[in-house]
DNA sequence: GCGATCAGCT
DNA sequence: CACAGCTGATCGC
């Protein structure tokens, strides 16, 4: 798409409409530019729209567009190059990534383009279902040109189970240790289902700590708070940052009482296989409990439901709950969307394959010049839809006092500013364990 | 002193 | 390494 018109995930100025497709850090860069956001309107899910001031409190909310999924929009613009109005129309589709997130599908004078954004596709499951007819519906018979692929796992090797099956597989760890505390890491938006899952089945309340409380009732969740609590005492179950859960954490949290991790997520264990890939017999005779079944292969990176969820290191599960589309999701995207042509939106570090190189097969062009082969070519994503990865750039007010290790400090104003919003990071064991 | 960005780490 | 995000250092204003 031309440069100048829209932006997705990217707000430097320049554009004349953005569009924000889920709240994680790494997709909200700029928007918490000096003085709140001034660029343009500003298009996103009516979830995303009702978390947004909480993290960036300088934002303009006449600037927010709420786009439930299913709706349209339409936007008059004008083309940078030329001057020319130009019309455009977008349809929200539901991404099934993390709460409030929106695939875009924009159609009009330049043509038909698809952004996916990050998002799941777990074709089995009814929300999916909607979510696919949902997008045949905006398509309405029309090619699509160009597909923004989540290409996160977008290699054949990689595949897992849908969620819910491994949200009862962590159901089912948690049942095994009965006399034990168990924390969860979690990111700062999304896997509520997983906790409330977890929650159902087990019939106990979860520990979450202030700041997702108040996410999870933003989100409109446990609005009579029957799940989710901050306090320690009520629960054995607690969900923490993500980063927190560690070796070390676990460790210290052992010395006060039996505590197992569990991280639910793909990333460590498509590490760990690919780990084994790169050095199969070097193996120093580390402190892990490593379970059996695991020389089944070098190189088999496939999860295998029939084989219990592995037990990597010492109390610490790894689970491959994930929020975005494995493999066999994408193709089956791939065939239910069959754009002219498709690119990755996760460009950064050399895992990048191009989608194409899978998928040409099911893209209109594929008989074009290209080889498609995996690369690494961060240099690619010029136009301004292309959206960058990495750091960010929030802010909220004033430093704070806290609690660390049952002493009190301050720490630096840009560490609570950053604090704000976010974690409360567990190597303070009183915190958790109650102590207080 | 502050925000923005980067490097390092998980 | 990187699903996302924390922390500390550094740079420019």
């Amino acid at each position: 798409m031309e440069e100048g018109l829209v932006s997705v995930d990217k707000f430097s100025a320049g554009s004349q409409a953005y569009f924000l497709t889920h709240l994680h850090q790494d997709h909200t860069r700029g928007l918490g530019a000096a003085g709140g956001w001034r660029h343009g309107p500003l298009y996103c899910s009516p979830t995303t729209a009702r978390l947004l001031p909480t993290r960036f409190p300088g934002i303009d909310a006449s600037l927010l567009r709420p786009l439930a999924p299913g709706a349209s929009a339409s936007l008059s613009l004008s083309s940078p190059t030329s001057d020319r109005p130009l019309s455009l129309r977008v349809t929200a589709i539901p991404a099934l990534h993390c709460p409030g997130s929106l695939m875009y599908l924009f159609r009009g004078d330049l043509g038909c383009m698809l952004y996916t954004g990050d998002f799941r596709w777990e074709v089995g499951c009814d929300r999916a279902r909607r979510a696919k007819q949902a997008l045949l519906d905006a398509l309405g018979g029309d090619t699509v040109d160009l597909v923004y692929l989540d290409n996160t796992y977008c290699h054949p090797s990689l595949n897992f189970p849908p969620r819910l099956v491994v949200a009862e597989q962590i159901v089912n760890i948690i049942r095994a240790h009965p006399d034990h505390e168990v924390i969860i890491g979690v990111d700062t938006l999304g896997k509520e289902d997983l906790l409330l899952h977890i929650s159902r089945a087990l019939q106990t309340k979860i520990w979450v700590w202030p700041q997702r409380l108040l996410t999870i009732h933003l989100l409109g969740i446990d609005e009579n708070h029957e799940v989710f609590t901050t306090q320690t005492s009520l629960t054995k179950i607690r969900a923490v940052p993500r980063y927190s859960v560690t070796i070390e954490s676990l460790e210290a949290l052992n010395t006060v009482c039996p505590t197992i991790g569990i991280m639910p997520s793909g990333i460590p264990w498509l590490l760990r296989s690919s780990e084994e890939k790169a050095k199969p017999k070097v193996r120093p005779p580390a402190k892990s409990a490593r379970s059996k079944g695991r020389d089944e292969g070098p190189t088999k990176m496939d999860y295998d439901p029939l084989s219990p969820p592995k037990l990597f290191d010492k109390d610490s599960y790894t689970l491959p709950y994930s929020e975005h589309a494995c493999f066999s999701e994408l193709k089956d995207f791939m065939q239910t969307v069959r754009p002219s042509t498709v690119v990755g939106i996760v460009s950064t570090s050399f895992c990048y394959v191009n989608p194409r190189h899978h998928f040409r097969h099911l893209c209109s062009d594929s008989d074009a010049n290209d080889v498609g082969t995996p690369i690494n070519n961060k240099g690619r994503d010029s136009d301004n839809l292309t959206p960058k990865r990495r750091h960010n750039g929030s802010a909220t007010p004033e430093g704070k006092k806290i609690r660390i290790s049952g002493s009190s400090l301050y720490r630096s104003k840009v560490t609570m500013k950053r604090k704000d919003g976010c974690g409360a990071r567990i190597n303070d064991t009183e915190e958790l364990i109650g102590v207080a």
